[in-house]
DNA sequence: CATTTTATGTACCATTTGGTACATTAAGAG
DNA sequence: CTCTTAATGTACCAAATGGTACATAAAATG
């Protein structure tokens, strides 16, 4: 997209350090102003969040914004797509190969709890997104792409499991993939009016150790032959 | 609120009934842009959601939404309270004292998952609410109140259930609600993304079938001291 | 009957909103 | 050196938005 400089190696530092400098502030201005988009719609979605404020609490102007993106609707797609793409990028980073085939569900769950926690504007716009239908998201070309290897990490793991005895056989790995998610996601997305409804603290220490733990012992249980622990 | 009609009783007829013509009358008129509006608030949330079209949708004005409940804001809030009612209400007709305590738990969820299907606008609301960061829903006095009972009735099982020698002990039935409401909730609720990244059809009968059972087994699995169904 | 209160219709408004027309500056192309 | 193109600032706009002033008809009140 942006590392084209067709130009001779030979003046290398003065007239290209030109041009890569100015390609260079358009990137970040591109990024700067996706940065501050993703945020403003993780906070409020599409509808309440305000093209004025972006646009002020970037370093550009508005008219940078339709000049970058086009509109407002545009704009949204592209935060969208660079929060799935940064969350699943993390996600990746993640080795569980090298762990016996139990730990590495248990530290699987564990670790997608804690990324849900640490990532709130995702979850935020995954919420908005719903609440759309997922209209944007659906037009993103490669966010399903983007998904797949999220369930063939848990398929992994799992058949790794049933040939070693400890799971039981006739389990669909994305139905797992589910009910880890919903049981993490919604510890995150719910926490206000759970929290509101039930007069407890769910952003405390204490509360979310033990909803951990008791996602992992949900799970672990779910999918083991013998669960005795 | 709206039940006084001090008259005497021997005027009823003629005199009341042109009072209680009225009152029914206004009374109608708030129901009607009470449903109007909730339905509106659940498409796209109090931002995305239009005064102008919630009265256009109405059999009355705009004005008479201002006159009855006095901002867009507190429109909001009256509808927030009016679902939450309404989803607790019917919930609390269900009878599990007479089955066995795991026939009460296995039904709880599966009535529970199939009740968040039927009230997909209950749960967009949650959504927005929770988008709000419960902003508005903090501010209702009874809400509270209104969902104490949910904890209760799953206390009432898993207690039974310890006794009999069926579940482990030392669990807290408001984890288990914790873990049942996200399983269910998430189903519905992020339907439409989790469709689109995995390519299936969340909504099909035959997913709806299965994931439930899933759900039900999980929480089975969860409780029971020796799961092997 | 006079007066006050409830409930409602009509027309209007200030502000905000997403978006744009026009000018400009600087760099790349030939 | 000229011409095109990428990038950006300024000022502006039409439409939509939440909300209201004013009038009024009917019922309640005393």
């Amino acid at each position: 997209m942006n590392q084209v400089v067709h130009q001779e190696a030979l003046s290398d530092t003065p007239e290209t350090s030109a041009a890569a400098r100015r390609l260079a502030e358009a990137t970040r201005t591109r990024a700067d102003i996706l940065d501050v988009a993703a945020h403003a719609f993780s906070e409020k979605g599409l509808a309440g969040a305000r093209i004025n404020e972006i646009a002020a609490a970037t370093r550009t102007s508005k008219r940078m914004i339709y000049y970058h993106f086009g509109s407002k609707e545009a704009l949204y797609l592209a935060t969208l797509e660079q929060k799935y793409r940064a969350v699943r990028e993390r996600e990746s980073q993640l080795a569980l190969d090298h762990m016996s085939p139990e730990d590495a569900l248990r530290c699987l769950t564990s670790v997608t709890f804690d990324h849900h926690i640490a990532n709130e504007d995702y979850i935020r716009m995954v919420m908005s997104e719903n609440i759309n239908r997922a209209k944007y998201l659906r037009q993103s070309k490669d966010v399903q792409a983007l998904n797949r290897p999220a369930i063939h990490t848990l398929t992994n793991i799992y058949q790794r499991c049933v040939a070693s005895g400890v799971f039981r056989d006739g389990l669909d790995p994305a139905d797992i993939h589910a009910s880890i998610s919903a049981l993490v996601f919604f510890n995150v997305s719910n926490r206000h009016t759970f929290g509101v409804i039930f007069s407890q603290d769910t952003q405390s220490p204490a509360y979310t150790a033990t909803r951990r733990e008791n996602i992992v012992q949900m799970v672990l249980r779910y999918v083991k032959n013998n669960p005795t622990n």
